[in-house]
DNA sequence: CTGGATCCCTCAGGATACTG
DNA sequence: CAGTATCCTGAGGGATCCAG
């Protein structure tokens, strides 16, 4: 979030990891559809780029709340699951998809900025 | 999130509203502490501008879910409290905040980028 | 297919000074 | 007290090309 991720509050650690753009959607979207190719993922999540994936990728692994699994095949294939602790954040990922249908639902719009 | 919160989906749509550096935190404080001026919430928030402060109380504002109250005093006395839309994150802060404070008792520290 | 490597560029966000 | 008004920087992110 701010600094290095070196804060002292819990919750902004959890939101440094969390907050980057499309992270918290990538999550959401792997929590939603169960663990899936790199490939799939870019179609899943229509206007990222290959380098923010694959950044966004990394850090979650490094984490902790990502697994990386490369079968040694040719081509290469790529599955990236959740890990138990990328599984905590399940309720949190359902509580915001309530939310986000039923705000919508409502009619409710963010403002144009 | 992505281009100009005109997306498609509920959940990005939130998200975009509540992604920004220091947006997520923001609420936070004001769900655990209530109803706060400019000035305490500047000493909640270590570290945040009062520039970007100021972005992000309007954003909240103009989003539905932060309430802008000032006395007509001298000084000026303002007030921000959540609207009944904003505290419909209740749910998901209390979550936020037990999920962090639980990983960090694990010892769980995000990676150092 | 799954990325790594580059280049480029915008703009979010920080610092500072000033005002009603 | 509660903000505006500027200026400026850097890093986040897009596009493209290349490689194992």
């Amino acid at each position: 979030m701010n600094e290095k991720n070196v804060s002292c509050c819990p919750v902004e650690r959890l939101l440094g990891v969390v907050s980057g753009q499309w992270t918290a959607y990538l999550l959401w979207v792997l929590h939603q559809n169960g663990p899936q190719r790199f490939g799939a993922l870019q179609k899943l999540i229509p206007g990222i780029s290959t380098k923010v994936l694959t950044e966004r990728l990394r850090m979650l692994e490094a984490s902790g709340l990502l697994l990386r699994e490369q079968a040694a095949t040719i081509p290469p294939q790529v599955t990236y699951s959740l890990t138990p602790r990328g599984l905590e954040l399940r309720a949190l990922m359902d509580g915001l998809g309530d939310v986000a249908r039923r705000w919508d639902a409502e009619g409710w719009r963010p403002p144009v900025r």
